[in-house]
DNA sequence: GCAATAGTTCGAATATAGTCGAACTATTGA
DNA sequence: TCAATAGTTCGACTATATTCGAACTATTGC
């Protein structure tokens, strides 16, 4: 049951969590993620390879977005949230205000 | 005197302003912005060539990030804040915050 | 132990981004 | 008109990201 490693909060890179909130599939999951935590894996996949989503994770995991412990045969996922708040203050919540009423927007 | 043409608020792809939010240089463009307004490209290059430092500001250009406005031989560049609030509200600001709060970081 | 499930890793292919010099356009000021 | 300045555009190159299938590891439940 080995552990992943993730940067702590001091080592947290803002253009790495930009950049990681920048493409469409990470910024949906990371929406996801705010409405129901931890979730694994599979019910965020919407289609993809796991070879696609696992890079996503990485990605997010590297940037410090998204925590991911090993829970017997799951990854459990969840937002670092309040590491995100403590270290950039309102950046997550502005950008999923951001996200949700892009949607609304889109959807009319 | 030919102008550039800007995204409308409307049109505003919150993807692609966290994209061009990203990139180090940018987000340096994006902060002396912040502390004066507008400003030619000429005291932003930081030493990088021009066909480089107008290749970024495309890029904020159409992200919606940047607005320049050619005023004679000077190309003027001002951030879009007000028009980035209307559309993703605290979004610009939290990642000013963020971005001199990580400066104040390493500067020790 | 064995099949099924969850997810990673590898490797190769493709796509997107960034970098830079050189040639170009537009404007200014002499 | 001419030289100088500001910035763009082009094209080639490099670097980084993304995608995907296939092989792999770990865990569960039977």
């Amino acid at each position: 049951m080995k552990q992943y490693e993730h940067p702590l909060v001091e080592a947290f890179d803002l253009t790495a969590v930009l950049h990681a909130l920048s493409d469409p599939y990470r910024l949906s999951v990371v929406q996801k993620l705010a409405e129901a935590q931890p979730q694994p894996c599979g019910p965020l996949q919407a289609g993809r390879p796991k070879s696609s989503v696992s890079h996503h994770f990485m990605v997010l995991r590297r940037a410090g977005v998204v925590r991911t412990e090993v829970v017997g045969a799951l990854h459990m996922n969840s937002l670092r949230d309040t590491e995100l708040e403590q270290r950039f203050p309102g950046l997550l919540s502005a950008v999923l205000k951001a996200a949700q009423s892009e949607q609304e927007c889109r959807a009319g």
